[in-house]
DNA sequence: ATCGCTGCAAACGGTTTGCAGGACA
DNA sequence: TGTCCTGCAAACCGTTTGCAGCGAT
């Protein structure tokens, strides 16, 4: 197992959408199906999808889109702010439907790879106290926190235990 | 100019070194001019340094080293505990001395790349806190803040008075 | 009709790897 | 003396880009 993430609420992924139409509008940008699948593939799953996760996803669905435009749509996601890019060293990046202003943040386990996710509302405080008292206006944060998952340590601790 | 940071305690780069060697005897690898003089770089700047900003300094310095050299001691270092790796979405990577227990995490600024480090005892807390109520051990952790700073947000702000 | 997008494939660039020769313990 | 390292260059692989054709407004 990689991931032990949240779902997203029901509906979400169609707000999401129709944000996704009216920032193209705005920007009198053609709304694609190619944009719309993507879009749809990242916000229904609610996941930290690699652009081939996305790729795969859209062949199984039936759609056949090119890894360019999964790249150039998932750049232009995060430029307009309704995704943000994940790096958790694997050697590419992952991405994720933005949950605006109330954000979670990842406990990453270094030896199986789980990702759990969760909220603090002390970090948020602590994030405007820092920004603040360096004049810094804060748009997004990156907080991951790596480890041992509670399996892990048990693990190695079993490990130790018949070394020694 | 890309970065403000600290610099690292005089001394400070000695007693990494002797910590290298000695993580390096222990576990009966080489002792090579190129690992010392690679980890110096490292210890001495205490800057952000990218692997080719490492090689650059090395052939300013007189000394010529393979960049593969160069990427598989800063491997070695990072799994030592050492250093660490940092990606600010550049397109690589960078690395720096690893603090220790007292760790900095980073202020970023999305628009003119300036980054500051800054320190807190609260977020070591808040920290242990969410770690201890999810079981996990943790080991290193990435805490990245993006937005403008003073700078680019007063820029920002004149450019908005110019447009509206 | 006009942009801008799409898809393919090639280019790109940071990082890793295979291998022959050299350095450390 | 054996093991591990080093350097070079090639391989790797995720991502970007150029271009001809298509689709949205």
């Amino acid at each position: 197992m990689r991931a032990v993430e949240t779902r997203p609420p029901l509906g979400c992924a169609a707000v999401m959408m129709g944000v996704f139409r009216a920032v193209l509008q705005e920007d009198h940008l053609p709304v694609t199906q190619q944009r719309e699948a993507i879009a749809q593939v990242l916000f229904e799953s609610g996941r930290h999808l690699s652009a081939e996760d996305i790729v795969e996803k859209l062949r199984e669905g039936g759609e056949s889109v090119g890894k360019a435009t999964v790249y150039r749509t998932l750049n232009l996601l995060v430029k307009v702010g309704l995704a943000v890019e994940h790096d958790f060293d694997e050697g590419f990046k992952r991405y994720e439907m933005s949950a605006g202003p109330s954000r979670h943040d990842h406990l990453i386990c270094t030896s199986c790879g789980t990702v759990v996710e969760f909220q603090s509302s002390d970090l948020d405080d602590l994030q405007a106290e820092v920004a603040g008292s360096h004049g810094f206006h804060i748009l997004t944060r990156q907080v991951k926190l790596y480890g041992l998952c509670p399996a892990c340590e048990e693990s190695a601790d079993a490990e130790l235990l018949r070394a020694g």
